[in-house]
DNA sequence: CTCCAGGTTCCGG
DNA sequence: CCGGAACATGGA
């Protein structure tokens, strides 16, 4: 496998992988290997610089978003403790641009499941409805089209362990798949009408919609709200006394994390889940 | 065994 | 608008 180098940009290539936004990157030797689209890509960083495979030069480029102003970005952070804890604790992390199907589809299956449950999920669905693309003599699987998706039962899918998501999923699946809905025309939607009709979709509601927004949809200012952020908000943002309704954790979301206030939700995200002590 | 996880939907105050 | 309950599955 021969690699090409692509600089060295600033960013946490292992943080950026392993972050709970993409959840099919596996460790091989000193580097990861996955698919972005249908392109199977091995990604490595050395003493700073990244090296991926000859020809997934653009895709990773992409993919890693080098062109967000990471600089810009992170010195838009509020200076209150909070933030600049996460962002000590995630300094060179990136928000992946993935294809906007596999961000909105690997979040509908992500309701209600640790991220350990989401990655198998992914990884089964990969392997039986993807396509397989080798690299370096072994298979790497794509995430699986809607069209393919579609054309399942909902008893193929119940058998990935999806439970209640996988109606979900099919019903979601076949809405891109016939045309009735259209990513692309989403995407260029303002941000709310655009959270509004990814809503319309079965299983997706207002949390998978920033998801989606944030990590497909170049939304750099959707803030999903799971339970890690609503904890980080109500035990250490509000007072005893200020009660954390959904309405009132939204509003100060909206308000107080900027113009990237994506980027500090999923540095919040991480920081708290992964070192949250209990009591 | 019990508890909880990157929620959504529906239903009654 | 708010809080509760149902919904599947598996790791801690």
């Amino acid at each position: 496998m021969k690699l090409v180098s692509l600089g060295s940009p600033a960013l946490a290539l292992e943080l950026t992988l392993n972050s709970g936004q993409a959840f099919h990157w596996l460790r091989e030797g000193h580097g990861w290997v996955g698919a972005i689209g249908e392109t199977a890509v091995y990604l490595e960083q050395r003493a700073g610089e990244l090296f991926v495979n000859l020809g997934a030069e653009l895709a990773a480029t992409n993919y890693l978003a080098l062109d967000h102003p990471l600089g810009e970005i992170e010195a838009s952070f509020p200076k209150d403790p909070v933030s600049q804890e996460a962002l000590a604790f995630c300094r060179g992390m990136r928000i992946l641009r993935q294809p906007k199907w596999e961000a909105l589809a690997t979040f509908i299956t992500s309701s209600m499941k640790q991220v350990s449950h989401i990655a198998q999920i992914s990884h089964t669905l990969r392997q039986r409805f993807g396509s397989a693309h080798v690299l370096n003599h072994k298979p790497v699987y794509s995430y699986p089209t809607p069209e393919a998706l579609a054309a399942l039962q909902e008893a193929d899918l119940r058998k990935c362990a999806l439970g209640y998501r996988a109606a979900n999923l099919l019903a979601t699946a076949r809405k891109v798949a016939s045309k009735e809905v259209d990513l692309d025309s989403i995407a260029v939607l303002p941000d709310p009408e655009a959270q509004m009709a990814l809503r319309a979709l079965p299983g997706v509601g207002e949390k998978v919609a920033n998801c989606a927004l944030l990590f497909g949809f170049e939304r750099l200012k959707a803030f999903p709200v799971d339970v890690w952020i609503e904890r980080v908000i109500r035990e250490r943002y509000f007072t005893k006394r200020q009660k954390a309704t959904p309405a009132a954790i939204r509003t100060f979301c909206a308000t107080n994390f900027g113009p990237y206030g994506g980027y500090a939700q999923q540095y919040l995200f991480h920081h708290a889940r992964l070192t949250w002590k209990k009591g």
